[in-house]
RNA sequence: GGAGAGGUGGCCGAGUUGGUUGAAGGCGCACGACUCGAAAUCGUGUAAGCGAGGAGACUCGCUUCGAGGGUUCGAAUCCCUCCCUCUCCGCCA
């Protein structure tokens, strides 16, 4: 969430950005009476506060007298009474500033998914290609029916020589991010409900949610490290000189990814599981624009180096999710698709995550605040794998394996 | 899953016949004194959130002793539920 203090002083802005965001329902004026209410109530309750402790204070040694503890019966009734109302205003409070999304940093295109703006190209496109799905499963790599049998539809099995350079790709990221400074770490795979929503997950309800949820257990899946990586720190200060701390989270990722079936998420490229290796950052406030460029030139030196063109697009307003403030994509070459199409993303979340869930950072003057975090995708399995089929697949039904991989791939060059 | 013990400030650790205990003491940390400098020593200070006042340094009120609820004039202290940690047993990778 954001800082209500500073909504009162940007209520403009804030609001502006949220129907950018198209969230429509999001009334600042509103939030605002209902925290001025919620103030006023908090005041009263401790006018009564103060007498009770006074009151209190006037029995601590010796016999209680009678005609105090009568005043001090009737204040309690009084108290509980004020103080339902204040609990009542707090939840109507918080359940409006809850869906308050970040506002979005001015460099941010205004507009839907169209209005994206791209930055940056690389790399020579090649003009066609066969189909992922169809090419895996000529050569008996992947197992679609398998994985509906076992578990439903869009879930899967890699086999032999694909799931050999999964793990290829993922070894060579994971080597890549550890020599660039990241705490490699495993995460547990579900969170409770405060750090799912505190990272900005888990909406209202769970029916309109991309997770998972564990009946009677208030756990969910994750759907990236992202969550559990967010959650490390919650409920503490760090010292402003162990910043920024950088973590790379690897795990499966969960999702529900309700009604996207069709042309273009066939195969591996949209599914329920798959596995990930994710970029995090906990860093100080003056740091997160830096930091956000800088794990987006580690996104591009992974692609460059396993030789996928791509594009970089700065994704517009109405495609950022509630605790962006901006957001990068990067979308590789398809020759199949003739068209680029999401392979990572990087977002600087701000203080909205931390906020959320109470990390802040101790200034070497003492000052405590809430300190900034963002997080990108070092490589998401599955849909790499699209990536390098689609674009070094040979005539013959081979695959060339980039060059970056051989060493995980026992020296070979093609399989 | 069963039995028992516990969860207090950055850390350790007092406080459990309810009443100046937001919380002794120690460590750590910060500043100062001493020193050519450092160590040692001594002194002072050292939680966060919300709200009110002030230009500001700050001052005042409220909340917080795992979380939530209850008893009471008053709860870190008593009761209930839940969570977590430790020990033993069971079960296993």
């Amino acid at each position: 969430m954001l800082d209500i203090r500073f909504i009162r002083e940007n209520a403009e802005r804030v609001q502006d950005s949220a129907l950018q965001k198209g969230y429509k329902d999001v009334d600042i004026k509103k939030l605002l009476e209902l925290n001025e209410a919620r103030r006023e109530l908090q005041q009263r309750v401790d006018e009564l506060r103060t007498q009770r402790n006074n009151n209190a204070a006037k029995m601590k040694d010796g016999k209680p007298e009678q005609s105090l503890i009568d005043e001090g019966k009737q204040i309690k009734i009084a108290l509980a009474e004020r103080e339902d109302y204040l609990t009542n205003a707090e939840r109507e409070y918080t359940d409006a500033m809850n869906v308050v999304p970040n506002i979005i940093f001015d460099d941010v295109p205004i507009g839907g998914e169209e209005d994206s703006v791209e930055i940056k190209t690389w790399g020579d496109k090649r003009d066609t290609a066969i189909d992922h799905l169809d090419f895996a499963v000529k050569r008996d790599w992947v197992d679609f029916e398998a994985g509906a049998k076992v578990a439903g539809a869009k879930f899967y099995y890699l086999k032999g020589d694909l799931a050999l350079l999964e793990n290829a790709i993922y070894q060579f990221a994971l080597e890549f991010v550890v020599k660039n400074g990241f705490t490699f770490m495993t995460v547990p795979h579900m969170v409770s409900e405060r750090i799912a929503y505190g990272s900005g997950f888990a909406p209202k309800s769970s029916t309109e949610s991309n997770e998972y949820f564990i009946d009677n257990e208030n756990l969910m899946l994750i759907g990236t490290a992202e969550a559990p990586l967010t959650g490390y720190h919650a409920d503490e200060i760090i010292d402003e000189d162990r910043l920024p701390l950088l973590y790379a989270g690897y795990s499966p990722c969960y999702r529900k990814e309700a009604g996207t079936y069709g042309k273009f998420t066939r195969g591996l490229f949209r599914v329920h599981q798959f596995n990930k290796l994710e970029m995090y950052a906990f860093c100080l406030p003056e740091q997160s624009r830096d930091i956000h460029e800088k794990i987006l030139k580690f996104e591009e030196q992974i692609w460059q180096t396993l030789g996928v063109p791509y594009h970089i697009i700065n994704i517009a307003s109405g495609d950022l999710g509630l605790p962006a403030a901006k957001k990068y994509d990067l979308e590789y070459w398809s020759p199949v698709d003739k068209k680029f199409r999401e392979l990572t993303s990087c977002s600087n979340c701000t203080d909205f995550q931390a906020r959320n869930l109470n990390i802040r950072v101790r200034r070497k003057d003492g000052k405590v605040e809430v300190l900034h975090t963002l997080n990108g995708t070092a490589v998401s399995l599955a849909r790499s794998l699209v990536a390098i089929i689609e674009n070094y697949q040979n005539e013959d039904g081979s695959l060339t394996i980039p060059e970056v991989l051989r060493p995980y791939m026992g020296g070979r060059e093609r399989i």
